[in-house]
DNA sequence: CAACGGTGTAATCGCCGCTTACATTCACGA
DNA sequence: TCGTGAATGTAAGCGGCGATTACACCGTTG
C-alpha cells in the first residue's frame, strides 16, 4: 500500500488530481538533474523516476522533452529576474534616489555575472535559445525583453547625464552583454583553469572585468 | 562488389588496412553532422553509417562518443589555428614590420569572431572544456596556451609601447576574450534576433564591438 | 606458411524519447 | 445521486542511441 496515506487535504491546489502536482514536481526533478550534471543530463524518465511515476506519465503534462526543458528554462529564469530586481532595489550608497544610471548599470551586470556564477546550471538552460522557441515560451521571451530594454533605458539615462563619453548606444549594449554573457559561458565551459584563474578568484575577476569596461565607456573624469 | 575497386594505391598511408582510413572519414563525417545540426547531433551510429561501415567499428578508433569529439575539436581547432595565422600574417597597412602590437591585437580579435561567424558549428565543439580532458587532447590544450601566451605577449608590447591606458593586462586580456567569445556564443545560441541583429549585420557588429572595447582600453589620443 | 594483431561484423544490452491502448479517478450536470 | 466524460497515470512496445562481446577477415612479419 504504497500511495493510500494521501486523504486528498488541500482543496485549493491547481492540479492535485491523481499524484499532486506533477508538473511543479518533474521541473524540480529536472533543475536538479541539471545542477548535478549539466543540462544535457536532463532526461524525461529519470524525472517520472524521481517523481515515482512511470516513464509516460510526464508526457501528460509536456509534449516533449524540448517542452519540459522550456518549462525549466521559464523556472531557472523567474528566479533569475527575482535576483536581479532584488539586486537593483538596493538602495546605491550616495544616491538613495537611484538616479545614477551608470552606477545602476553596473549593479545590474555584477548581479547577472553573480548569479551566472553561482547558478551555473539555470545560467545553461537559459542559454540557448533552443527552448524559447516553443509554444509555452512566452513568458521566457517577455522577461528577455525587458531585461533588455532595461539596460537600454539605464544606458540612455547615463549618455543624457552625461556620464558616457560619445558612443553608439546600441554598440555599448550589446558589447556589455557579450562580456557578461561571455564571462558567465567561459565560467560554464570550463574555460578559467586554462586561464589561471582559480575558482575562489572567480567573482572577483568578474567585478575586475566589469569595472574594466565600464571605465572604457565612461566619460574620463576631468581633473 | 562494392569497394573491389581499390587497388591498393598509396604505399605510404598510415592505416589503409581494410577500409582506407576509417578515422579519418569518421571525423569528416561528425564534422558535417555538427555542421548540419549542431554538436549535440554528431551520433557513432550515424558517422559510421556516413562511412558505409557497421555501428560497431568506430569503436575501434574511438574508445567513446567523447573520444570522437575530442578528435572532431582537434581538427577544428587546427583549421581555426590556421585561420588565425593567415589573418595575422597579413601586413599591416603602413607597419610592413608588423611593430603595432594594438592593431595586431584588433587584427587577432576580428579573425577570431569572423571565424566564429562562419563557423559555428566548429566554433561549437572547441568552445566546451569537456572534450579537452581526454588522453588525446594534447594538441587542444597546446594550441590553445599558444594563443593564449600570444595575445598576452601583444598586450604586453601595446603597453610597453604606451598604447594602453593603465590597466592590469591580465583583466584586459580576460576581457577581451570574455567579449569575443561572448559574442560568438551570442550567434550561436541565437540571442541575435532578439537583439535586433540581422544576419547580414552580425560581422559589422562584431567589428563595431571589438572596436569599441579597444577604444575603451587604448590610451586616448593627446589632442 | 603460420601465427598474430589490427580491423570490421553480428548480435546483444540497457537507456533514451515517444506512442498507443487501457485503467483509474476526479468534476460536473441530468 | 449517479453516471458520464475528461484529465491523469500505467503497461507495453517502437526505433534509435552508446557501448560490449564474440567472431570473422586480412595484412604483416618472422
Amino acid at each position: 500500500m504504497p500511495k493510500s496515506a494521501r486523504p486528498s487535504r488541500r482543496p485549493p491546489a491547481p492540479k492535485p488530481y491523481h499524484h499532486g502536482d506533477l508538473r511543479r514536481v518533474l521541473i524540480d526533478a529536472a533543475l536538479q538533474l541539471a545542477e548535478e550534471g549539466g543540462a544535457e543530463q536532463i532526461s524525461v524518465r529519470e524525472a517520472a523516476r524521481r517523481a515515482g511515476v512511470s516513464p509516460g506519465a510526464p508526457f501528460r503534462h509536456f509534449e516533449t522533452r524540448d517542452a519540459l526543458m522550456t518549462a525549466v528554462a521559464e523556472e531557472a529564469q523567474r528566479r533569475f529576474r527575482a535576483e536581479i530586481q532584488t539586486a537593483l532595489a538596493e538602495a546605491p550608497a550616495g544616491d538613495p534616489l537611484g538616479r545614477d544610471p551608470l552606477s545602476r548599470f553596473r549593479k545590474l551586470g555584477l548581479a547577472y555575472l553573480r548569479w551566472a556564477m553561482r547558478n551555473p546550471a539555470h545560467f545553461e538552460i537559459i542559454s540557448s535559445a533552443r527552448y524559447f522557441d516553443h509554444d509555452g515560451a512566452t513568458e521566457l521571451s517577455r522577461d528577455n525583453a525587458e531585461l533588455i530594454a532595461m539596460t537600454e533605458r539605464l544606458l540612455a539615462e547615463a549618455f543624457a547625464q552625461g556620464q558616457l563619453r560619445p558612443s553608439d548606444l546600441k554598440t555599448v549594449q550589446i558589447a556589455g552583454r557579450a562580456l557578461v554573457y561571455g564571462f558567465a559561458r567561459m565560467n560554464l565551459d570550463g574555460h578559467f583553469p586554462r586561464w589561471g584563474v582559480a575558482d575562489n578568484d572567480v567573482e572577483r575577476t568578474a567585478e575586475a572585468v566589469l569595472d574594466l569596461f565600464i571605465g572604457g565607456i565612461a566619460r574620463p573624469l576631468r581633473g
